[in-house]
DNA sequence: CACGCTACCTAACAAATGTTAGGTAGGCAA
DNA sequence: TTGCCTACCTAACATTTGTTAGGTAGCGTG
């Protein structure tokens, strides 16, 4: 009944074209309904089969949802690996290409970083433990990047680089929740702007040496 | 069996104490494993009673997570409502104020604003849709208190207020992922940190005038 | 006292869940 | 042809789900 019979990838496949095609339906489900909130059943169905026939393919519900979240990160890792930009390019023009190789894995590769970023906090926690380490591989990747910017001494000194990372990070994965690719905002404008923002921040008067900070901000709570 | 009888509040009593005693526990529950993933009698047993008898508080699940994410627009608001700072004040301080109120919202009142933030957009549509205007309500105090900035000429104006808006908002909402109230950075710290990030930027040099725009933003893809 | 009200309980319901066992059709290789 | 393998199917399973009906204990008020 089925109209063909899929090709085998000449990769060592790690993924056939069967578990893709149902991990990239999964994910879409799972992005706007959860993981708990979305049954083997519709995932089935969406890839126009029967329940029963995905456990040819996966073990379990929790073996798709690990792969849908291991992928997310992987598309991010290697966009960041992908980025264009020499490390000796000046500070601006690395963090904007960062941004936008970010921002490009949320939008651009399906939809497992999304459902990765959106649905880590409610996984099961013996999926969310598996990932973790792959997670902070990640993270580290892009702690070097602005350490190194930083060492470069282009950053302020009052504000705390792990915050400011993690700053970033929300405002970034937090785009999922308003942008849409097909919208008038283009992607690469997006970019600009939250890598500019993050920059030099929304004031027209240039940083002050003591910034907003009520009385310094102490340093001891560094965070990574 | 049960110890004591729970006094009747003397306010209108919009939400009895049985009621807000059920909701505090099932945020909580929602906030780690999701609508979906929370079950009925896991609610009821948080709780210490059945779960038939949550039906004598609420008419469905569904009820009960109206409720909370209603509540947590509320807090929102109250935050905001009651920040102690004067609109002829500065406007780093007027912003950083009300970034703190903000985040107050989101760690000082209960779960429920963390809720609202984080399982928004895998609420059943029915739920999301009747939130909606009050979210909007809510956003729009943010669009104003920019605005009134904005004309008085303290923001750069290359940059997009309304993109301005939700990366703040991005930034602030996503510290749900990492921030802890008892951990060693104070809120307060934090609120300063995420409103000079905002303000200001990260580089040590003031903002140029061109900004990081490849060749300057288009305008017309104005967000509300 | 009797009444009614609140807050809970038990027990069950139909439906939906993840998962499994066993079967079938078609292609490919010997 | 025979046999195996892949990819699907049907049908059922035990469990969990949201929800309801009906009952009971304790309280305050008439």
């Amino acid at each position: 009944m089925t109209t063909h019979v899929e090709a085998r990838q000449s990769v060592p496949a790690l993924e056939s074209v069967a578990r893709s095609r149902i991990l990239d339906s999964a994910a879409e489900l799972i992005l706007d309904q959860g993981f708990a909130g979305t049954s083997m059943r519709e995932v089935a169905a969406s890839v126009g089969i029967k329940a029963g026939s995905l456990y040819h393919h996966f073990a379990s519900k929790e073996e798709i949802f690990s792969a849908i979240l291991e992928r997310g990160i992987e598309v991010m890792v290697d966009s960041f690996a992908a980025v264009p930009v020499a490390v000796t390019e000046p500070p601006e023009a690395l963090l904007r290409a960062h941004v936008r190789a970010h921002l490009g894995s949320l939008f651009e590769f399906g939809p497992y970083t999304a459902v990765h970023v959106t649905t880590f906090r409610s996984a099961p926690s013996s999926v969310r433990e598996a990932i973790v380490p792959r997670r902070d591989a990640y993270e580290a990747m892009w702690s070097t990047l602005l350490h190194r910017i930083a060492s470069g001494g282009a950053f302020r000194d009052d504000q705390d680089l792990g915050i400011a990372r993690l700053v970033l990070f929300g405002a970034m994965n937090s785009t999922i929740e308003w942008f849409d690719l097909d919208g008038s905002l283009a992607i690469d404008d997006l970019a600009d702007a939250v890598a500019t923002q993050f920059w030099q921040g929304v004031s027209r008067e240039g940083p002050s040496k003591e910034g907003l900070s009520r009385e310094g901000l102490s340093r001891e709570a560094a965070i990574q």
